[in-house]
DNA sequence: CTGAAAGCGCTTACAG
DNA sequence: CTGAAAGCGCTTACAG
């Protein structure tokens, strides 16, 4: 907005109480703001301008107004024009509410999470939501958000958004494999992703991001620099992807070892950063030979280069850390923190886009998966003159 | 949930396809899932039960079915009885929609935030949203999300959530001084509330954090550990709290040096991590002599202390740095973060609780202001052995 | 304490 | 190409 435009408004909506200020400008202004052609919106309490109102002022039936409003190729060019220019006199704005309780659908779509306290206090969830909502704009649906309660589910209520028409379909973040009211949705014929988790046991419509082939990725990078004894922070073991992320570990080490690593080289992180650092501390305290730590998120890795640093660890000298998901501030750690990208901001672009296309009568099933890639930064480096075997 | 539920929801729900996995549980299971009393749902397609059908199986007037729906006390206990038994039967949803065009209410709020790409992506954000979202949840609100878009405000669309019957209310998040559309709503009537920002020059009702206060805390403290040579890293200059900060900066300052401290101890960090590490080198390099910097938020506070790992120079025995919000992230921080925690989840609590009570009736003015404080951590520490005056 | 009727503001067959 | 009428599923005076 230009300065100018600014002003602009101001001068139409300020207040008696404050009209004082800058009196030249507002005189300017102010004596064109009740011009003629301007639009009246209805202030609450006064009526609010219908179809009717518009249909008087163009000579036509409501019917047609509807038809114009909806760009119904019946109306002769001149009619339409007539009622354009009546729906701008009045100002008039379609009721959303009377469009959607007529029509069969509401144009809006909700984004559902588990009601983890301070949910949304996290840029995972971040990335996803602006994804969603930037495409939900584009496609000019509006989108809910919905905290999906223990209790709720108990009492079925997680319906209640399709039940009782509030929405025409649902984007469910966040998830794991305790969740199995995700199945209802399907069950009942009514539109459902799942974004940025999978579900083999339950076959459901989802987008997600390549977890495997960027735990691979970031497995062969730490082979590369000599690294063998890796020890890894998992995640929620309910959740796919990250289960997805330990096999590969899993398997891509046994290979190169030769045998199974050891399980007490795994540590549960509670994808959190208290987690992290806490299990980097047990890791450590039972394998001080370990020169390198694979973190299944970036909260978890910057948990484990605290606890490394207060120990006196050096990051990478002493050991290298992987993240997953590169956060916006995985850049800025210190060091910087060498992770997986994650395209969630996409994850979220297409599971709308997929989403509404499922909600407009497209039945394909959709398995949607988003390739992954490693950033190299200064949180790694070549397994060195490390501690001998313990 | 209970791993039980999990498997009965699954079993009633699974889909023919696979269906064979564990039969025994699931004939078990799904022999009792179309049993007699069990409510069901309209499928999409199916005739959505209506109050019609309730008053017909209770043997009432549809008015009488809407009167117990809304708990009237005319209702006698016992058709009360009958009627709430026959919505249970067949399992009765009342549309929301038709709801809310009869009502002169949508129950419904709106989140809105400018649209930067990657909005969400912030904690800052998420913390705000989050609060906002559970109080809403416990106050029956719906919350809808909106970016709201330069070339919207132009045309004036962001008046469209009340004028098309979306929302009730709306909470205005991360504005600043150039948004002058904020005043559009409370001229036109309609209850709007800004969030973590103020503007004297609009008088708008707001919730905010006390970043004076916050300031203040901060600045003593530097100063008691000896430090005068204190730079800053300022955020926009177009938001009111921002600019908060930075008085204090130099009123303190000014008072503790007894003269006003040099403009070059400032620079703008565009409250980014990228600005915030930029703004430390050039703060630097132009005054090596600082022996600490006071940040307008701890995304700038983490990419100083970035620049400043890299450039060689100890934090905090070179130079002390303190945040503004603590983040979840800021006792993460290496060195771990001292930092002003601001409440931001409350005042989304907060923000939301008087948005309902204004769209309820209740028409007092809204200025809260919540109390903030410094945390320490280890990002700070006596100005000790430093350069020379250059 | 209960019901018949009108209305909320649109859309959608149907008829012409 | 246009309109009269019914309907979406509720709520709300009003009457009794």
């Amino acid at each position: 907005l230009a300065p100018t435009n600014d002003k602009l408004e101001l001068a139409l909506a300020v207040r008696p109480a404050t009209a004082q200020a800058d009196p030249g400008e507002l005189a300017l202004v102010s004596s064109g703001a009740p011009a003629e052609g301007s639009p009246a919106p209805a202030l609450p309490g006064g009526k609010q301008v219908s179809v009717r109102e518009v249909a008087r002022l163009a000579q036509v039936s409501a019917t047609t107004v509807s038809l114009v409003l909806n760009d119904s190729p019946r109306i002769s060019p001149s009619t339409q024009k007539r009622v354009r220019k009546a729906m701008e006199q009045l100002g008039y704005r379609p009721n959303r509410l009377a469009q959607n309780l007529s029509r069969r659908y509401t144009q809006m779509i909700a984004i559902m999470l588990p009601s983890l306290s301070h949910a949304f206090a996290d840029r995972y969830f971040g990335e996803l939501i602006s994804g969603i909502c930037d495409r939900a704009a584009a496609l000019d649906y509006k989108v809910m958000l919905e905290q999906v309660t223990p209790e709720s589910i108990e009492r079925r209520r997680h319906l209640d958004l399709f039940e009782r028409r509030f929405v025409d379909g649902v984007l469910c973040l966040g998830n794991g494999d305790r969740h199995g009211f995700l199945t209802d949705f399907p069950a009942a014929g009514y539109p459902m992703i799942a974004v940025n988790n999978y579900f083999p046991q339950w076959d459901l419509d989802h987008v997600v991001c390549d977890y495997t082939g960027g735990a691979e990725q970031a497995m062969n990078y730490l082979f590369q620099l000599g690294h063998r004894r890796i020890g890894m922070i998992t995640g929620s073991s309910r959740v796919q992807t990250a289960r997805d992320v330990v096999d590969v570990y899993q398997r891509t080490l046994g290979e190169v070892l030769g045998e199974a690593p050891p399980a007490t080289w795994r540590e549960d992180g509670l994808f959190t950063e208290q987690g992290g650092m806490d299990a980097a501390g047990r890791l450590l305290a039972r394998h001080p030979e370990l020169t390198a730590i694979l973190a299944g998120n970036d909260k978890m890795a910057l948990g484990a280069m605290h606890y490394l640093n207060q120990a006196g660890r050096r990051v990478p000298h002493d050991v290298s850390v992987v993240g997953f998901d590169d956060m916006n501030d995985a850049a800025f750690a210190n060091p910087a923190l060498t992770t997986v990208h994650t395209p969630l901001y996409q994850v979220g672009v297409l599971s709308c886009e997929k989403l509404v296309s499922r909600i407009q009568g497209n039945t394909d099933r959709i398995r949607s998966v988003l390739a992954t890639h490693l950033v190299v930064r200064n949180s790694t480096a070549m397994a060195g003159a490390v501690t001998p075997a313990s």
